[in-house]
Formats: structure tokens, C-alpha cells, sequence
DNA sequence: TACCGATTCAAACGCACGTTTGAAATAACC
DNA sequence: GGTTATTTCAAACGTGCGTTTGAATCGGTA
């Protein structure tokens, strides 16, 4: 299970061999076969069982004040996100998986939707709706959602430029805490010309 | 070649197959090997072309005034990158082909990289810089810059989920002019915000 | 120890796909 | 128009991989 977890993290799917998986499991190439049924069963395993994992290490609302300013929402979600993304462990292979399926989609992708992304955004959108007075424009809440989404999944999609985008491979945890305050006051930054001019 | 494009664009190098491309281009299956050689040359020549392509559409920067202001460039930039990734005909081959690099990298990547991405972020780069104060944070400039970009690239990264993130499946051109108005905007709300505290 | 279900294993099967081949068809040139 | 180079074609080859198979091994039970 470990070994088909990190092999599909990443290599995806489609490039995933049920042999490979087996040898770094040192299990005989049926193995697969007999306890998971086939290749696909045991991917919808592995990523049920990866967003566990990852859901437990670094839920999203982790650590907020009483009363939190949006700016601490913000943080905390980014900090959550990147931390899963950065993670070189378990955790971490949530993200990879979602890599591989946005460009490669399977039947997964769809279930993964609905049962870990939608509620991210749902989650995000609330706290910004909350923000922004009624009287609004339409699509200002879900243009900074996706202006947000966007500046902490970019972590995610930019992996095999990492060393060029940041400089570096790797992100240590002060990194990590850097990146995702910047995210937020970026973000607060932007919420607020967008609410400005409204 | 015009077949090969799209099938590359739409399925990554691995799961295209030869048959499908000759079929589509009425061609027999040992055609390609006749004129290209093999499967990665015909791939790497897609890159070529569909860089080409994309760069001749949407130029990075277009109809720029004479002295612009941030904003200006922002929006250009963010324009240009949209219309391509939203692109349903030859110039969106290159953000596809992208996409695909992204979680299946092949040699191809490092190429485009250095040819097409590097030298857009450069663009960007000497932009930012110009309007931060020599005296303010090295880390400013280049998590701005990762902003930016990620709100650009994120329409790009997240398609087979576009109807759940965007609630449609293609943005019209006025679609695309308002997002890229967003971005800009958003974008310098935040550039202000962090230089505010510097 | 004898029996039986569960698990492991090596081998083989079937299929998809990139590539090769050699002949047929077409185009170019003198 | 005849010869040669170029392009097209159907068929076959080789390989990689998911899956199946049937025998061997293991573990618990009486």
C-alpha cells in the first residue's frame, strides 16, 4: 500500500507499473491482483487513503484565534496547503496525486472533487463572502478565491521548475512560513484595491 | 503535424499513440517514422511549432502606451497568457502541451523552459523591480512574482475541473479581458500592500 | 499429523503500441 | 517513356505490461 502510494504519487497512473509496485513491496506481481482486484481498485485505495493522511496531518483550519482576522484565515489555509505540498512524506502524497490526475484525469478526479477540493473552496468562500459587503460585484468573491487558490496550488503545478521559479527545491519550514504569509497579505492586499473600487 | 498537435495538446506524450495521429491526418501508421523519425523528434518539433504559434497570437507584450504604468503591464502580461490558455485552436496548443510537461516532464521541458518561461519571468522580473525601492526585502520581488504567475497559470493547471472552479467551461473574450483586469488589479493591491510594510 | 482455506509464486497469456520491412505506388528527371 | 528517387502502404516484429492460471507454500484447526 506505502509502495503503490509512492509510486503513483509520482509517476501518476498511466506510468505506474503493477510490477514496480510489487518489487519496491518486495510482493510477487500478483500480489496486486489478488488482494485489490486490479490497477484501478487499488488507486482508488491509494487515494482514499492519501487524503486521510494528508487531511490529518495538515487540516486546513489549524491553530486560528478566537475571532480570527481574514488575514489569519488566509495564512492558516495557505500554511495548511503548502505544507502538505512541501511535504516529503505521506502528507505529501495528496498533492502529487492531484498533479498527475489535472493532467491526466480519471474516474478519481471527479470523486476527489467533491470530497476534499469543493469543500476547500467552499470553505475559502465563505470567509471571504463574509468580507465583502453585499452590495458587491458578482464575480469580485470568486475572482480573489481563484486568485488565492491559485498563488498556494502554483506550488503544486510548478514541480519539475521548482528550482527555477524559487530558486530552490526544497522549502523549510521557515520557507514554507514566509511563502504563505506572503500569500496572505498579498492576498489582503488585493481583497482590498478589489473592494476599493467597487 | 497540424494532428499530432492536437492529439499531443489534448493526451501528453505517453498516452498519444502513432495510429491515432496517422489516423487522424489520413495518413498510414509508418508515416511518421518515414518523415519524422520517431515519436520524440515528432514530439519535439510539436514544441517548436506550437511555441511559434502561441508567441506569434499573444505576444507578451501588446498594445502597451508609450510610458505604461504597472498596472498596464500586469494586465498585458496576464491578457496574453489567458487568451493563449484559453485558446481553442492552434495557439492553445502550447499552454496544453505545457500542462502535460508540468506532471510528465520529458526532455522537451527544459528546452521550453529556457526558451519560452524563463525569459517571461525575466519580463516580469525587471518590471517588479523597477517599482520596488532598492532598499526592500530580497525576498519581495520574487514572491510577487510567484503570485502573478500562479494566478496566470492556474486557469491553465486546473482545466478538467474549469465548469467546478470557474463555473463555466470557456470564457468568452470579455470573460478573458475581465479576468486579466482582475488579476492586474488584484495584483498590484497586493504589490502595494507588501511594499507598504517594507 | 492430516486437512483445508488463504496466500504466494513463477510462468504464461493477451493486448496495445512503437518500430521495421519490403513491396507497391507515385513523382521527378533525363 | 524509361529509369531512379521518393513516398505510401499493409503486414509483421518486438517489447512492455495488466491479468490469469495452476501449482506450491503457509497457517490455523481438529
Amino acid at each position: 500500500m506505502t509502495s503503490a502510494c509512492t509510486v503513483f504519487a509520482e509517476k501518476g497512473y498511466r506510468d505506474t507499473t503493477i510490477a514496480e509496485i510489487c518489487e519496491k513491496a518486495n510482493a510477487n506481481i500478483a500480489a496486486v491482483n489478488y488482494h485489490f482486484g486490479d490497477k484501478e481498485s487499488l488507486y482508488s485505495e491509494v487515494w482514499q487513503h492519501a487524503f486521510t493522511l494528508t487531511s490529518e496531518a495538515f487540516p486546513i483550519r489549524e491553530s486560528l484565534p478566537e475571532s480570527p482576522e481574514l488575514e489569519d484565515i488566509l495564512f492558516s489555509f495557505a500554511f495548511a496547503i503548502l505544507q502538505r505540498i512541501f511535504s516529503e512524506d505521506a502528507a505529501g502524497w495528496f498533492p502529487k496525486l492531484l498533479h498527475q490526475e489535472m493532467s491526466n484525469p480519471t474516474l478519481a478526479l471527479e470523486q476527489i472533487e467533491n470530497q476534499a477540493l469543493a469543500p476547500q473552496r467552499q470553505y475559502l468562500d465563505t470567509a471571504l463572502r463574509a468580507d465583502f459587503p453585499p452590495t458587491a460585484d458578482e464575480q469580485a468573491v470568486p475572482f480573489c478565491l481563484h486568485s488565492i487558490i491559485a498563488q498556494c496550488a502554483f506550488f503544486n503545478f510548478s514541480r519539475p521548475l521548482r528550482k527555477q521559479v524559487l530558486g530552490k527545491k526544497n522549502l523549510s519550514q521557515e520557507d514554507i512560513r514566509a511563502a504563505a504569509t506572503h500569500i496572505a497579505r498579498f492576498s489582503l492586499g488585493g481583497i482590498r484595491e478589489i473592494q476599493h473600487e467597487q
